[in-house]
DNA sequence: AAAGCTAATCTAAACGTTTCGAATTAGTCA
DNA sequence: TGACTAATTCGAAACGTTTAGATTAGCTTT
């Protein structure tokens, strides 16, 4: 800048006020100022304008895995949004890793970034602390953390799985495996209780069995449903809690000559786009990613526009089970609890 | 800084030592500063440290489509590299337009960003002033630009192509549709050589009629089958040259009640975790996702690391073709020409 | 013609670091 | 003891912007 204010012999505010139109700039000096920057290729330093706006219209993303397609779509709808608002993303993958997510939000925050957004890892007390630190605007997705002051977005995770449990239910199946994670992340525990409230609503009980949980992966959905399926006798259907594990989950049912749906029914949480291409369809939960990643990304930029003051907001957005061919329904002898081998 | 070095009562020049490590500080001066640090919760600003130093520990990257699952997995390793390098990436998305591109771009450098690892999109000669223009180190990503003077890692298009092909040619297929995108980035027109030059080496003509180009998303590769299947003697076999595509082909096979592999076999570049899983299990050509992010990295990192002046370099890895059972051989008398309605 | 406006431009301080070179202190050696 | 060296510590300039307030010039008004 100083440069193209020696060419345009003019002094470093005047190009200042002519860059940023805070000022008028005569007809003239504009005329020089304009000739000088396209002469020098002068292009200004964001990083010395953040440190005296004290703004780096730089927001931060960590997700646990961009290989999971609901992560996937998020992630690229809010890099949309942000990108439309004149904003850059910076991009984390936590691994699902309690150091790795520590130590980005701390390169995050130091980089400066105008806010946040956290799909967390590990268990919340760890987060709250950072999140009550960070002077920067953070809104939680998918997973939340308790009693913490910010804003969220989250799925009825609950609701979802009670109706895709009720669906095999109604389909005649009894003994419905259910692949899960941790319960250290809100949605895993959320999509549990809908699941145990599906069983109780329709009067069966809690089998401890059935229950596997992992650690998100797609090699613990393999062996999570390897287990399931050698089981004597055998689930009918098998819920997977999120999209990686059901990939493990039907190598396993190929792995063991099985097939869906003839010997297992398969629901998953989060659909992808092959769902409705190959065979078996899936039945899938859908989440509305769009609508997620958009009202996370204007709830963020809600405060960054000033809104600091509101009391922090919760959105819940609906899942929706899209019913295709992967579950196949009980003839009524095989109901109750036996099955066949 | 400043509180701190007030806290602690030393000069802010101590505490940078300190923290910095630049020089040794006594026992005494360290621990006034560290109880300082920690009394007053301070982080380094790292926009100041940037603006002073002149690197921001920080690189651009710029792919057309971050749900384009190639993406999304090169895009995952080359996070997981920076990361570990301890530099944060700037993630954009041009969403296949010239004019995102542009303007995301030049947001990049505008942050002084390090580096920038560009997939590129639209006409090659738009980028080279850009990149020539950024003094700083750029590596292309799968898309080059021709005669411009930078590190780039793409695959051998031509050869992955033409073994697919020949594959095809060896199952007794001898119409072939090829679904493809514009040829103004170097992966689609190499794929296209591929396709000539093993049909060539088949001794079979090209035919014009057989070639349907889009824009590279999951519709046209839809409305490219569909013509394709419209065709008085279609094609037996069908290539798409990215997955996205292939999606939108599979759904027209399935709109037009048509099945893969019975009446048409598919093939389509990019491989997917869900390929093996699902039926047809579709045979595609495989990229080295993990090489070509570690690669793309290791290049931009090397020159990051000072390696400036090195002549550029470029890396050509081999794709794979992943045999499954989305194609079938062709009966001896069906080879000619001619097919059935 | 003096005073008062308005519009345009400029000077200089500030943002929070790093770093050079100077200053201080302590230790060593002749 | 005094000079020299080494080890610490510090003052101040610099990175490239923005911005408050000062200055100047050109008009208008009385």
């Amino acid at each position: 800048m100083l440069h193209v204010a020696e060419a345009a012999r003019v002094s470093v505010a005047t190009v200042s006020a002519y860059i940023n139109g805070t000022t008028t700039v005569s007809r003239e000096l504009s005329g020089r100022i304009e000739q000088a920057i396209r002469e020098i290729g002068y292009k200004r330093n964001a990083i010395a304008r953040s440190l005296k706006i004290g703004t780096t219209r730089t927001i931060g993303l960590t997700v646990p895995h961009i290989t999971n397609p609901f992560f996937t779509d998020v992630v690229s709808v809010i890099q949309q949004a942000f990108d439309r608002a004149g904003y850059a993303v910076m991009l984390c993958c936590t691994d699902e890793d309690l150091n790795n997510q520590d130590e980005q939000i701390r390169l995050l925050l130091d980089r400066m970034v105008d806010g946040l957004i956290i799909a967390r890892v590990g268990d919340g007390a760890y987060l709250k602390e950072t999140v009550e630190r960070a002077n920067v605007p953070v809104v939680l997705l998918d997973r939340e953390v308790d009693d913490v002051d910010s804003d969220r977005v989250v799925l009825d995770n609950h609701q979802a799985v009670f109706d895709a449990i009720t669906y095999l239910l109604d389909l005649g199946h009894r003994r419905i495996g259910y692949i899960t994670g941790a319960f250290n992340i809100t949605p895993m525990r959320d999509r549990m209780t809908g699941y145990h409230e599906a069983l109780l609503n329709a009067g069966l009980a809690f089998d401890q069995s059935l229950v596997r949980s992992g650690d998100l992966h797609e090699a613990d959905g393999y062996t999570a449903a390897m287990q399931l399926l050698s089981l004597h006798d055998r689930p009918t259907a098998i819920f997977s809690a999120n999209n990686p594990m059901v990939v493990g989950a039907m190598k396993a049912i190929r792995d063991l000559g099985l097939s869906c749906p003839e010997d297992v029914s398969v629901i998953c949480f989060d659909d992808f786009p092959w769902a409705d291409v190959f065979n078996p369809q899936l039945t899938t939960i859908a989440q509305p990613v769009q609508a997620i990643g958009e009202q996370t990304a204007s709830l963020l930029l809600d405060r960054l526009n000033g809104n600091r003051e509101a009391p922090s907001r919760r959105l819940v957005l609906k899942g929706r089970l899209m019913v295709r061919n992967s579950c196949r329904p009980l003839q009524a002898g095989a109901n109750t609890t036996a099955s066949v081998a």
